[in-house]
DNA sequence: GCGACTCT
DNA sequence: AGAGTCGC
């Protein structure tokens, strides 16, 4: 939904653009960008992102995009320190200016940089200037622009992965205060990064306490008697200075006498020009962007500033016409979209599909063409084709549920052919396997254009086919993978209730202890210290305190992770706030905040289930994750405790017993390990007695948690470093121990050498199911990569035939009439675990019906076990 | 991109 | 070992 929609506005919105902001963040955020020769491409990338997606999103008419000049400007006047602890602009980024100009003048953007002032001022000036005739949305985060919040005009930051919006509403009701009094407030609390100083003692609390009742500077020092004694004193003699710190932070609204609003419309973009710009910085996906971005912005504004025809007249003629426009390009390819009238009776035929903007395009034997046709008109003439290739049956089927329609097996998933095939790929997304079909020199693409769509997508799907035959894959597509599809869109659409009460209770809990923890902290560190930068901390605990580093970080710099910090515990007491801090904070940003924002307006959230995104069969959760919400220790508990089954209902949740370790059993065949299965023994108790030469009743507490963590470590491969790292005792002994180990349960030993015997005879391992992993490093001839792939070859078969038992299950489940007729609905799965939905009577069958399916899935050398609860939350249920 | 933290 | 998200 585009803002204006959001926000009730009637008329398309003119956007401010805070450009110097996002150029400068572009740098910071993806420094290391850059072309093949070394041009610094980051910010250019970031900046172009942020325009399509406004130009996407938006569709906005008017837009201006702000940049700083160079060189001093009237602030420095007023007070010569200003930004002077701020560095001249890097030389990377200097270099990208002038590309940047050049791109926006193809992509149609308006620039201005002001003189003698900031983008800032500008966009404080126009918004004030426009927002009697149209509603104002700035785009920037710098928190000096809150001052321009008005009823018509909002603040925007679509960068980052939450977008951010703030109104004016939301400004006065977190602080109190007006918008116009923001300067007020910052030159009593002062900036550092504009070395503004405010005043000493003073700080964000205090000021607004003084501001609500007087909300000038003027008042306050009018009216000194009404402020607080402790404070006055503070204020009393930067009475003078505080007036200049407020010039500098107040954005003038008097600058660009000589712009108007028609300087602010878009022109139409060059796009094979800006195509061209962005290929030849390497930016190609940006590129490829381009080329459908929306192209009429002139039209589009009088469509939304005047939806009568006579209105829509007269705009055009004002603003439209008189603005020089780069004559229009590419038009030739546009696209004529048949109806579903004028489509061919499709029996029998193996075609493509491919979804693009306004419709479908389909292959047709050697041609193909474009369609209009709704999804509820094409999908029963797609059901009688022999084949119908797509880039993602989950996309599609998630664009329109009438596609479920076909059966099954007349899909074919490109995606999902190409990950099978290879699963280590980040990206199977359309235009990179199109992209393959170019690049690779065993196949004749000759007969095919770069911009050929359903036509490739058809091509693909012949060669992807006879790839998966070739590989034994297509019984896993068939059987297992493309009918998991379905099952992962139902439980997306399904989703999970939160307690939106008890969550926001919570986070106020943890919210008041952070607060008292950044305290204590300051109080320890420094007044700047900024308790979320590990760099900052780094600084102070291993400079500053002098304590000695117990760890560093793959890139060198001394480690402040919880293994490095939990060793200094006890010889700093910053260590321990920070450690604790850490902990609430990752609560609060991960879960707490974002949670509540992502419920529907049933309290339910919706994960995305990734089919393609693991290595070893796995599936992935996204937006939010859900297979990694806390469950350990208190904390944890109370964050399950927010998941709650919806009302009448309860969830149910059943989780694998030691599936890993039990396909290991199966696969390997060690004696000790089944019979200590076959036994319903427990694992870790059971190897330590095997490790200690004790009886399992003996064991104590300690000696068990040595077996787990090596239990642990070896389906990890895990080598003798980090056993001795995890067990804390000396490498020597932590040689023996694995030596030991694997002296006690040989069979363990012979499986290892198998695996990696095989991943070098034939270039990849393969598990229960036939699914399988590249690795080629195997064969490296540095040691280092060489070790991790057989670590991974270990890894796959174990993980990754877990992987396939768990989605057997999921489709035993999904498709039981049993659990059916009970009304029980699947709702998430955590990579051992399964959580249904159930009628509150049906909960008890539904559990046992549940384990006893994912029990008799598959048949091992060893029994399968589940442990399952039910509970009116998923913490209950565990 | 990195470092830190969450999960299985 | 395999993931995803946050803040810098």
């Amino acid at each position: 939904m585009t803002l204006a929609k959001r926000l009730g506005f009637e008329q398309s919105p003119v956007f401010l653009v805070d450009g110097t902001a996002f150029f400068y963040r572009g740098y910071h955020a993806f420094g290391d960008l850059s072309r093949s020769d070394g041009f610094p491409t980051s910010a250019l990338f970031m900046i172009f992102r942020l325009l399509f997606k406004l130009l996407k999103e938006q569709e906005p008419s008017h837009l201006v995009f702000f940049l700083d000049g160079r060189g001093p400007n009237f602030r420095s006047k007023i007070y010569s320190n200003y930004k002077a602890n701020r560095d001249a602009m890097p030389e990377p980024l200097a270099r990208q200016v002038e590309p940047l100009r050049q791109g926006l003048r193809l992509l149609g953007v308006p620039v201005i940089v002001p003189e003698d002032a900031e983008a800032d001022d500008g966009i404080a000036t126009l918004a004030a200037r426009f927002r009697d005739i149209r509603p104002v949305v700035i785009v920037g985060a710098d928190k000096d622009l809150k001052q321009c919040l008005d009823d018509r005009v909002v603040l925007y930051d679509p960068s980052g992965k939450a977008e951010k919006l703030t109104t004016k509403a939301a400004f006065t009701a977190e602080c109190g205060i007006e918008p116009a009094s923001w300067p007020d407030l910052q030159a009593l609390v002062g900036d550092t990064s504009d070395n503004i100083p405010g005043v000493p003692g003073v700080g964000p609390k205090t000021a607004l306490a003084i501001l609500r009742t007087l909300p000038t500077l003027e008042a306050v020092r009018d009216n000194l008697d009404a402020v607080p004694v402790s404070a006055r004193k503070k204020i009393e003699p930067f009475l003078e200075a505080v007036f200049t710190y407020r010039a500098l932070t107040r954005l003038r609204t008097d600058i660009l006498p000589d712009t108007a609003l028609a300087d602010a419309l878009l022109a139409k973009p060059d796009t094979a020009g800006l195509r061209a710009f962005l290929e030849s910085y390497e930016l190609r996906t940006l590129a490829r962007e381009a080329a459908v971005l929306p192209t009429d912005p002139a039209g589009k504004a009088a469509q939304a500033a005047a939806p009568k025809a006579a209105g829509a007249a007269t705009q055009l003629s004002l603003f439209g016409n008189d603005r020089p426009c780069p004559p229009p390009v590419e038009p030739g390819a546009a696209r004529d979209f048949v109806p579903a009238t004028g489509l061919p009776d499709l029996s029998g035929r193996a075609v493509a599909l491919v979804p693009v903007a306004g419709g479908f395009t389909l292959s047709l034997g050697p041609a193909e063409c474009a369609t209009d046709a709704a999804p509820a008109e094409l999908a029963p003439l797609l059901a009688t084709a022999s084949r119908v290739a797509v880039p993602s049956v989950k996309a599609l089927l998630a664009l329109d549920p009438a596609f479920e329609a076909l059966p099954l097996p007349t899909w074919f998933d490109l995606g999902l052919a190409a990950y099978l095939l290879n699963p280590e790929q980040r990206n199977y997304g359309f235009e990179r396997l199109r992209d393959s079909l170019f690049a690779d020199p065993a196949v004749d693409a000759s007969d095919l254009s770069p911009a050929d769509t359903a036509k490739a997508a058809a091509r693909l799907a012949d060669l992807l086919a006879s790839r998966l035959e070739a590989a034994g894959l297509s019984d896993l597509v068939a059987r297992l993978e493309l009918p998991l599809v379905p099952v992962l869109l139902s439980m997306e659409r399904i989703g999970i209730g939160i307690d939106t009460a008890a969550l926001a209770a919570f986070g106020a809990e943890v919210a008041t202890e952070l607060a008292r923890l950044e305290g204590a902290i300051r109080e320890l560190a420094g007044e700047g210290f900024n308790p979320r930068s590990s760099r900052q901390l780094g600084e102070v605990l291993y400079g500053r305190m002098g304590l000695k580093p117990r760890g560093k970080t793959p890139g060198g710099a001394a480690s402040t992770s919880q293994e490095a910090l939990e060793r200094l515990a006890g010889e700093n007491p910053l260590v321990d706030r920070i450690l604790e801090f850490r902990k609430l904070e990752k609560l609060r940003s991960t879960y707490l905040d974002p949670l509540p924002r992502l419920a529907d307006a049933a309290g339910r959230i919706h994960t995305t289930f990734n089919n393609l995104a693991t290595a070893t069969g796995r599936l992935s959760s996204s937006n939010p994750n859900l297979q990694n919400i806390p469950i350990r220790g208190t904390l944890g508990r109370r964050m399950r405790e927010c998941f709650v089954a919806a009302a009448g209902k309860k969830l149910v949740a059943a989780d694998y017993s030691q599936i890993e370790l039990r396909v290991l059993a199966h696969l390997s065949g060690e004696p000790a390990l089944l019979a200590a299965f076959e036994q319903g023994a427990d694992i870790h108790a059971r190897t330590a007695a095997i490790l200690f030469d004790k009886a399992e009743a003996d064991i104590r507490p300690d000696e068990r948690r040595q077996a787990k963590t090596i239990n642990f470590g070896l389906l990890y491969g895990m080598g003798p470093q980090k056993l001795s790292r995890d067990l804390g005792i000396k490498l020597d002994a932590a040689k023996a121990f694995i030596e030991k180990y694997f002296e006690r349960l040989s069979g363990l030993s012979t499986f290892y050498q198998g695996i990696v015997d095989t991943a070098k005879a034939q270039g990849f391992v393969t598990t229960l199911a036939g699914r399988r992993r590249l690795l080629p490093e195997i064969h490296s001839a540095n040691s280092q990569l060489a070790s991790q792939a057989r670590r991974q070859a270990i890894n796959t078969v174990v993980q990754g035939g877990a992987a396939d038992i768990i989605k057997m299950a999921m489709l035993a489940a999904h498709n039981d009439p049993e659990l059916a007729g009970l009304g029980a609905a699947m709702v998430l799965q955590v990579h051992d675990e399964l959580l249904l939905e159930t009628p509150e009577a049906a909960a008890q069958a539904a559990g046992e019906r549940l384990s006893a399916l994912m029990c008799g899935v598959v048949a091992l050398a060893v029994p399968l076990a589940v442990d399952w609860g039910a509970g009116q939350t998923w913490g209950q249920a565990h």
